[in-house]
DNA sequence: CATTGGATGTTGACGTTGCACACATTGTGG
DNA sequence: CCACAATGTGTGCAACGTCAACATCCAATG
């Protein structure tokens, strides 16, 4: 079968199977490509069967967008934990902007790696789900964590709102394809400029870095 | 009839007709639940008719998106023509972040106005349809430009993306309403608030050279 | 052990959708 | 005046989401 041997009439562990189904579905075929029937048909059961796991349609995506979410998290947090910077310049004051390209690198890859997820996570309207709601604010709080130690509380809401925005911006370009075909490479250095850019020399330092 | 009267089998512009009903529809029940067929009865006509004037669905989608393009575009050079800013004097080094915040302000407003149809525009993966993208194109052109007057060539290209995402980014974390119920007064406000933190004492000072 | 009940998967059916085909109706150029 | 291309209609089909009824299995109870 596609996923895992079914033994008999009843399949271990449906629920996680579909979900597994949907992923690959999602990302090979696209969000609006994605049936329940043929995530069954890929799970090798019957059309049907969700429906002992999933009210509807949209309780599946929506299990699938806070799965994303979740793993968003991580992704966040481990970006941030040992960061991937070549020049490891971490010690003076433009560590609010690396800390923001890190974890932008990180949304963006995650955005490449799942494109049908990310999508649904980001654009369908049918996730206002509260199950889909606190992953996704469990995500921004990783993001406002990490941005909390470089900024008083005061303008601690407008930048995590906005470095959010800016973040999930980029992700929806890069995904979008718009700014032409990168390799991962100078699609990284693409988002390090951007982000430094933009907020670099905040608070300490007043020239732009032009590297390149 | 919903939108006009039909006067025989003919109808004078069934084109620009269905154009009409399917944004009305778009921005009343949401991206997925627009249906072809709902379209040409909100518009009063058989089934099949639109297919005489798109070759699919998405041939309609994508007339939808690019005309959503091609206002936001408008919407963004008015904006910035005459700016509703309020006790900001333009003539230090803050304009960089004022035609920013403008340019927020209208994106957002025209999000929050056709909530359907800006997640058509950006949501929708089938939108790599050509008339789309030079609409795009267009719209973030006219981003380009505005921001050109502030900062070197050299950075351009960053300063672009990066304001073209954080705009994005800005308006969808808003139509998702995912920042509380907000009024229009409180919106202006939040999207001000976020971008002066951003880019005010960032960039803005960091280029020397207000040209011209 | 046998029974039985709840959980799980299947089958059939209904209404809706996108789309392909053949057909009807029109006003317009020869 | 009339054929013809443009435009709208009708019928049909496969696929979808979902509901209702049925089948099958594991597990607890006697």
């Amino acid at each position: 079968m596609s996923t895992s041997d079914r033994r008999s009439y009843h399949h271990g562990d449906l629920r996680a199977a579909l979900q597994q189904s949907a992923l690959q579905l999602l990302d090979a075929e696209g969000v609006d490509a994605l049936s329940l029937r043929a995530v069954a048909r890929h799970a090798g059961v019957s059309p049907n069967a969700p429906y002992r796991h999933y009210r509807d349609k949209d309780a599946l995506l929506a299990a699938l967008a806070a799965h994303g979410f979740t793993e968003l998290a991580a992704r966040l947090t481990d970006a941030v934990a040992h960061p991937a910077a070549p020049g490891a310049d971490g010690a003076d004051g433009a560590e609010l902007a690396e800390t923001t390209a890190a974890m932008a690198r990180a949304t963006v890859h995650y955005a490449l790696e799942h494109p049908g997820l990310f999508h649904l996570m980001f654009g369908h309207p049918c996730i206002g789900h509260p199950e889909v709601v606190s992953a996704s604010d469990a995500a921004q709080s990783v993001v406002a964590t990490h941005l909390a130690a470089f900024v008083p509380p005061e303008a601690g809401e407008s930048l995590k709102i906005g470095v959010w925005a800016l973040v999930h911006g980029l992700s929806v370009l890069l995904l979008g394809g718009r700014l032409g075909a990168l390799t991962p490479d100078r699609t990284d250095s693409l988002i390090d400029a951007v982000v430094h850019t933009l907020l670099d020399t905040g608070a300490a330092r007043t020239t732009p870095r032009a590297d390149r």
